[in-house]
DNA sequence: ACAAAATGAATGAATATTCATTTTTTTTAT
DNA sequence: ATAAAAAAAATGAATATTCATTCATTTTGT
């Protein structure tokens, strides 16, 4: 009995809202395994459908079509990641400290959902999502550039954009972090250290 | 006139091996410019014929079928950045000196060959190429690990994993040259300084 | 005239989407 | 409490389209 199956049975002993709600995120779920995968255009609707334990149809009721099932997975996704890493988020620590929160909080989300953090990437080096939903996807990184637009006032970061500031200290932690769920290079906790100090080195004043 | 009808003007002047030759390139370029826009599924063999200037069947005199026709354009592309990042390898050169070349030819090429660059960061964060053809692409790296290898054993670069170092140097590097290819952020020459500077202190002894 | 290269219409398999039907859940009436 | 009726949810076979691939024919080069 696989993962999805399992959620069939689950089902049995639930109303009707609370299965539509089990069987919309088991469809996402199978969405992310698929797309994973085989891509998103190597997927077809029959493979997402089996997997998830729902007919073709069924999709068609939670999405409008395939495109919208994309755009909506991965926006489900982003909204996963960020408010993951800004949970605890606060404007009352100080910025190093309220920094390495975040770049850590960030490291546990790709280390623990590595389904998530390996369709992120797939969308975002790819033209898959349609142009506005990435656009709202980025709106949910905001917390990060108000910290940095913090740190600059207080002379605590160096004057250079966020796209400078976001290549120093978050893509060497991206690609360590899809390494690391590819088996390709283990990441202890150590080196996970190491590579902090080295990004706030490379944008503190 | 497009640049693809400006091909077909040439051809009518050469023999069949040269035209063999440029239909080939035709193919790839195609390939590259039309999975940039839409993915590798989203791309039909009638489009991409159409594009390159040629018939469907043709593409089929050069490649297998579609999936070899992908992994044949990666490797081309990855041999072409390669060789263009080694070019002037010297290993009589110093480890500092050699790397801060070729890190900036790295810099270049993705600087002037956006539509490879592009279709790379694709084909790398996704599952369409074969397993074993993205093995066969990273070897094209080795001259690369070599030089971390003797800046490890020379203790000018710090003795951490390759994975590690290509993380601190080259991935923020890659991040910013797709930004600028998108338009998303300008990159100055002075800019790029300061990311090297930034990338050698982060892995320098 | 011959050979090599290229063509593009034809084929058959695959796939997104629809919708008439069935199943499940909720509501109503007794 | 129970059963019939209504509503909601889910189904999956059918449809129409798209697409990779082939091959008999044509074009081009020598």
């Amino acid at each position: 009995m696989n993962e999805y199956s399992f959620f069939l049975l689950l089902l049995r002993s639930m109303g009707l809202s609370e299965k539509s709600k089990l069987k919309k995120e088991a469809i996402v779920k199978a969405t992310i395994d698929l797309v994973n995968c085989n891509g998103f255009h190597g997927t077809p609707i029959s493979k997402l459908a089996k997997l998830a334990g729902v007919s073709p149809g069924t999709i068609y009721l939670y999405f409008d079509n395939k495109q919208d099932l994309l755009n909506k997975v991965y926006l489900e996704a982003k909204r996963k990641f960020t408010s993951y890493a800004f949970a605890n988020y606060n404007t009352k620590n100080s910025v190093e400290e309220e920094f390495k929160n975040v770049w850590f909080r960030i490291a546990e989300f790709k280390l623990n959902e590595i389904p998530e953090t390996i369709f992120l990437a797939q969308c975002d080096n790819t033209p898959i999502i349609d142009e506005e939903v990435r656009q709202e996807g980025i709106i949910h990184l905001s917390p990060l550039l108000d910290l940095w637009s913090r740190g600059k006032e207080q002379n605590i970061i160096k004057p250079i954009s966020d796209y400078l500031l976001y290549a120093y200290t978050i893509t060497p932690l991206s690609f360590l972090m899809v390494m690391h769920a590819r088996n390709a290079h283990l990441l202890t906790k150590e080196l996970l250290e190491n590579t902090y100090e080295s990004a706030w080195d490379s944008i503190k004043k």
